[in-house]
DNA sequence: GGATTTGTTAATGTATTCATTAACTGATCA
DNA sequence: TGATCAGTTAATGAATACATTAACAAATCC
């Protein structure tokens, strides 16, 4: 807490709008296929319509939201073809930051945050705990990503995966526990030690497809045409 | 040119500001590692700092300048280091745009952009017309990109097309022509439009590969440490 | 002479004002 | 009755005004 604000010290009005428009759709409370007009959310984050048009512009660039002149801003939903989409190029560029990961000859302390998200993800499933399990599971594959060692790679991740996140927050409580998918963790992180490039590479794929196909089938099920 | 002043017509200021800064960008007129205040900026382009300002943090999002308050913006330069974590995630990216668009059971009059391209460049090449055939280069990438049918994946490689596009262009002359590549095209052309998807994925890996391997060591050949 | 502090400058970041224009309402006409 | 057109409204988009603050310079103190 002490520390988010301390990070917003210095941001722009700008910035923190970005941040605050994101959380406000992720929380659901700005809602999909909705529009807003800019006074609105301007009066909403408490400040001029100056730097909420300026965050406006940088969401529209990264594809959360449409501004429609007259209209408010759209935020975006997302379609199973959308989700199909981008779990294409989430796998592809996760698979290929564990492949990196893995010619990088990182040791044991290097993964120290990887091993801790598996044990954290042990733990709450243990406890049944999905909220834990969810937070525990991204951050294994954002510090994946990382270990990866391609910056771009991490950003363009992190803007793809800002897209799901409605949906896999819908979803998390109707999946049945992923009980199954720490083994595959377990064998990325020996292959990423061991230095098994394929082998990461590969498994990460399997796990990342069936992820996939879990969740589309789940929105599918539930009739969820858009989310 | 009628046609790009009409497609100004609609669009804001900030959008045409963002476009002209780009290109000043790709021109070289704004220098690499130089910085440039808002003003000085909205003054080149005859228009108030606002618009600048939101085009600013448009390219900033997109990643090819920083806003560093009160120095002024600075256009990122690019370093080996950068042009191979961009190419590498350039080939993931096109290759699976490859295998989409080989599985999309596409026909010849789908693909006649592409054999355009492929036409183009060869014809290029005859006249020994580099700006040509880089033209006609493009247009096969972003095409192929296209055909794989996943718009994110197009806007992503465009994204980082851009940032590489002043490196492209300053080795565009020092690189022999490339007699060889148009027959990867043409073998790329033909697995998609047999529908060969693991073919066209492999065969573009390879093209790829040549051509960052080329581009990175002219730039180390010319001592060339950022671009 | 060097370091520290205060004052000034200038560029950013935000708010406000203004102009433009799409959307809506109602009225007129066929 | 229905359609078209004028007038009004309201939201955007841009320019300008204003506040803030980092950077620089000058002056003072040790």
């Amino acid at each position: 807490m002490r520390a988010l604000a301390k990070e917003q010290k210095n941001q722009s009005s700008a910035l923190i709008a970005k941040d605050q428009i994101k959380q406000l759709i992720f929380s659901g409370e700005l809602l999909a296929d909705s529009n807003y007009l800019e006074t609105e959310l301007a009066d909403r984050l408490g400040m001029s319509r100056t730097p909420v048009r300026q965050a406006t512009l940088m969401l529209e660039a990264q594809g959360l939201l449409e501004v429609q002149p007259r209209k408010g801003v759209r935020i975006n939903s997302i379609s199973i073809k959308d989700m199909e989409d981008i779990y294409e190029i989430l796998t592809e560029l996760e698979c290929l930051a564990a492949r990196r990961a893995a010619q990088a000859d990182l040791k044991k302390t290097d993964l120290k945050l990887l091993l801790d998200a598996i044990n954290a993800m042990e733990t709450a499933l243990a406890s049944e705990d999905r909220e834990a399990w969810a937070m525990a599971d991204e951050a294994f594959h954002t510090e994946l990503v990382r270990l990866g060692g391609n910056r771009r790679i991490e950003s363009m991740v992190s803007n793809v995966n800002d897209q799901v996140r409605r949906a896999r927050a819908f979803t998390l409580n109707m999946r049945p526990l992923p009980t199954k998918s720490n083994k595959d963790h377990k064998k990325l992180y020996t292959s990423i030690l061991k230095g098994n490039a394929e082998a990461a590479h590969d498994t990460h794929r399997k796990h990342r497809k069936n992820a996939s196909e879990l969740l589309i089938s789940l929105l599918k099920n539930a009739g969820m045409k858009r989310v």
